[in-house]
RNA sequence: GGAGAGUUGGCAGAGUGGUCGAAUGCGGUAGUCUUGAAAACUAUUGACCUUUACGGGUCCAGGGGUUCGAAUCCCUUACUCUCCGCCA
């Protein structure tokens, strides 16, 4: 969520920082000064009927005391209508604050300086490229043949228990999943990120503060009798620990790590991009957070997508480094960085990382915050998060530019987690 | 799922209709004393909204109600604890 202030003395600045991404509801800004204004105005009156109100009802012991009986009833009568005003007031504030709020929720991150004016993931920039794509000559065989060659994952079995996209991962697919998720969760570690197992369903506060509502609310599974979410990502859980928290500043920069499963809708995609595991409704992920105070949160940005770099170049993938132009970045980021593995078979790149900085957009909706040393007043922390890695897409590209006539490759990092060093 | 008890400031813990935003203790901060520290003493110490400022308002788990007036009475929801049931 936008900080309110911004809008209100900063509206034009805002609009145009919107237009990078798009956004074409211009007039929502404009709303939400209108509705500002209207909602202080209405709690100044509110406020001065109740400030009346309550120096009314302070006299009226007094004159019991001093025995007026008559003046103290006649207080009674004044202060009980003045509660009827009271009543409006707070009534008509209470909508004009609802007002104010759903149109300030539905207003995106403005983009940060650097990112490009663009539409699509056509007008994204390479930032970074890193490694060789392997030759594996004509007869390369894309992910989901292989799946077949090495009994290793099963689509149709997923899809008769429970639908398609739901893969079934058998023998070494399934524990080379599981190397990957330890692994990975090494790597967090060892760079500091406390490990975390949190719900895998969170409630709608939950949801809200770190913006997946209400923009992606068709794109989360519904639990609706009990009125829970499936996490879409761990950043969900993790993020809000702390929401509506007040953290010492010299706590940060805190830093989060947990393995989840992952469970996306993905309503409305279709066609080649989604064969395999390229895009499926449950796959398991490693996420790492960061909340840090606000100077510090670019560092931060650079050190995580460090550490994603270096996860990709210890597996041997070659991968390219994305900024999102505005129309690509998602809703509640300020940056955002993408890696790509390059799937040799597929000959296309595969995204298996978002790394992005949220500044206060997410710490505004959780009120997280910390007391600033040198000026001793409140301040909203910086949120930042990223994949490192998601696992569906990386063991697709793994198997892809591994495979070779005798066997698919085990990179020489997982060996110890998997107990093997080649399917076949 | 059933029965009962509880939820007060950073923590502990008073407070059962009116000067309670809330005693007291601990903790925090500043000062005195000290070469320094500790101890002691003194002062100070919640968050939020609003206001140029003075000030005003809200918050005693959340929501609703009774009353001129609610931390205090009533209803309701959530959570915690104890017992029972069920269960990996």
């Amino acid at each position: 969520m936008l900080e309110l202030n911004l809008i209100r003395t900063k509206p034009d600045f805002v609009k145009e920082r919107l237009k990078v991404k798009n956004f074409t509801r211009l007039e929502l800004v404009d709303e939400v000064v209108v509705l500002d204004v209207e909602r202080r105005r209405l709690q100044q009156v509110s406020e001065a009927a109740q400030h009346e109100s309550k120096s009314l009802s302070k006299q009226i012991p007094k004159l019991y005391k001093q025995g007026k009986r008559d003046e103290a009833e006649t207080l009674k009568s004044q202060a009980g209508s003045l509660k009827e005003s009271i009543k409006n007031y707070q009534e008509e504030l209470k909508i004009t604050e609802e007002k104010l709020h759903d149109a300030l929720v539905q207003l995106p991150n403005l983009p940060h300086e650097s990112v490009a004016v663009g539409f699509g993931a056509d007008d994204n920039e390479v930032v970074a490229e890193n490694g060789t794509h392997p030759d594996l000559g004509e007869d390369a065989k894309p992910h989901w043949e292989l799946f077949e060659q090495y009994n290793i994952v099963s689509l149709e079995l997923g899809s008769k228990i429970a639908g398609a996209g739901f893969p079934v991962f058998i023998g070494k697919g399934a524990r080379l999943q599981r190397a990957m998720i330890n692994f990975f969760l090494d790597e967090a570690s060892k760079a500091g990120y406390q490990e975390y197992m949190p719900p895998l369903m969170v409630n709608k506060d939950s949801a809200y503060a770190t913006g997946q509502l209400p923009d992606k609310e068709g794109q989360m599974y519904h639990v609706t009798i009990d009125d829970l979410y499936l996490i879409p990502t761990a950043e969900v859980p993790l993020t809000n620990i702390y929401r509506d928290t007040i953290v010492n500043e010299e706590d940060f920069p805190i830093k989060l790590t947990g393995y989840t499963p992952c469970f996306r809708r993905e309503a409305g995609s279709y066609g080649a991009h989604v064969r395999g595991l390229n895009r499926v409704h449950q796959f398991e992920k490693v996420e790492i957070v960061q909340l840090t105070h606000p100077d510090k949160s670019y560092a931060a940005l650079e050190e995580m997508a460090k550490h994603v770099g270096g996860i990709l170049q210890k597996l041997g993938l070659p991968y390219r480094i994305l900024r999102l132009c505005g129309g690509d970045a998602t809703f509640t980021s300020a940056l955002t960085y993408d890696f790509e593995t390059y799937s040799a078979a597929q000959k296309r790149w595969l995204e298996v990382s978002s790394v992005s900085n949220f500044e206060t957009f997410q710490s505004n909706r959780m009120k997280l915050r910390f007391r600033d040393s040198e000026t001793k007043k409140m301040r909203l922390a910086h949120t930042l998060n990223g994949s490192a890695l998601a696992l569906a897409r990386i063991v697709a590209t793994v198997l892809e530019n591994n495979q070779t006539p005798e066997g698919i490759v085990i990179p020489e990092v997982l060996r110890p987690y998997t107990g093997f060093d080649i399917i076949d």
